[in-house]
DNA sequence: ACTTGACCTGTTATGATATTACATTCATAT
DNA sequence: ATATGAATGTAATATCATAACAGGTCAAGT
């Protein structure tokens, strides 16, 4: 038995290889399907802007910065006025249909909605290129070297840069 | 035998209780010591703004945005556009006298100057403070996680939210 | 049908963070 | 003393983010 951790993690957390070669259309199709579940299932409006933003973020496993995703929606016809990218951002984050990458102020959408996850970020140096890991495990060791401090953990950013196996081929 | 793991490691990995209440003046003056050893064998130097921008952030355990330094460096006598202040940032972090917080875009001072760490770092929510943590154990998690996927990870940014020892008493 | 109220979108304006480019000064080594 | 590279000062600009308010949409309750 697979004993599933939480009730919204009906699947298991299926590897999503971004760096790897994979069917991409089928990729960003899937995630819009689970956004729109994901959304229903709790109440909230998945208006076309916040489509768009996410259509567009799922685009490339990269990240964007606000004003690149608002110069998109500008094109389509919505609002080109930096809170309009900011809020739709801001839902997506939110609800756990995106994520936000610190090191890069920029925006990339989730490769697993709706599934229970801690993510930590792969970034690549050279192409930019984003993937999610499992970050329980560092989490738990983080956990073991703040107990004794007294610090109580409640959120986790965890970021790693380096090189993509594609890239770290072109390279070598 | 400690089997010291760098040559600049001659010390052990001393936590620094910035939560807790310690010597803070005797905290400070030896971070500058040390400071000024570790720039002296690399044969750097430790310039008076550099030098003032290190006693700025050591003054609280806590993280300062660049600007906030630079109001600091103003009134001491220094020049007061950004890049005084963004300059001098970049020099102490770049010799690991000083870490940046990304989540907070703000800079902090290195509490372990001279000894090899790869610092995770634990940001009070409520009162700022900052400390820092061994990553490494984390690390290690993460590099695990990420080999599959033939990801080479370089450097890694690990920062935690969350409430330290005082203020959830506080709260309690 | 009408009103209400919550939510969403658009816009203006501003704030906060960071860098580029260039001029000047300072430390050091011929 | 003089040439060199490093460090600092300054102006201008780029980039990232939010506050405040006006109007529009839509569904619930009357
Ligand atoms: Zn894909
Ligand atoms: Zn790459
Ligand atoms: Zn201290
Ligand atoms: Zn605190």
């Amino acid at each position: 038995m697979p004993t599933p951790q939480n009730p919204a993690d009906a699947t298991a957390m299926m590897p999503v290889p971004a760096f790897a070669a994979h069917d991409h259309a089928h990729c960003t199709a899937d995630a819009l399907t689970r956004a729109e579940a994901v959304t229903a299932a709790a109440g909230l409006r998945l208006t076309p802007v916040r489509r768009r933003v996410l259509e567009i973020l799922l685009e490339e496993h990269r990240a964007l910065g606000a004003y690149d995703v608002l110069a998109r929606l500008a094109t389509d016809g919505f609002g080109n006025q930096p809170p309009v990218a900011y809020r739709a951002l801001e839902f997506l984050v939110e609800h756990g249909l995106a994520h936000r990458i610190q090191r890069l102020n920029a925006f990339t959408a989730c490769t697993h909605p709706g599934e229970a996850h801690a993510p930590a970020f792969l970034i690549c140096r050279t192409c930019a290129t984003v993937a999610e890991a499992e970050a329980a495990p560092a989490r738990a060791a983080l956990d073991t070297a703040a107990a004794p401090l007294g610090f109580v953990i409640e959120r986790i950013t965890i970021e790693a840069m380096g090189l993509c196996p594609k890239c770290r081929d072109a390279s070598a």
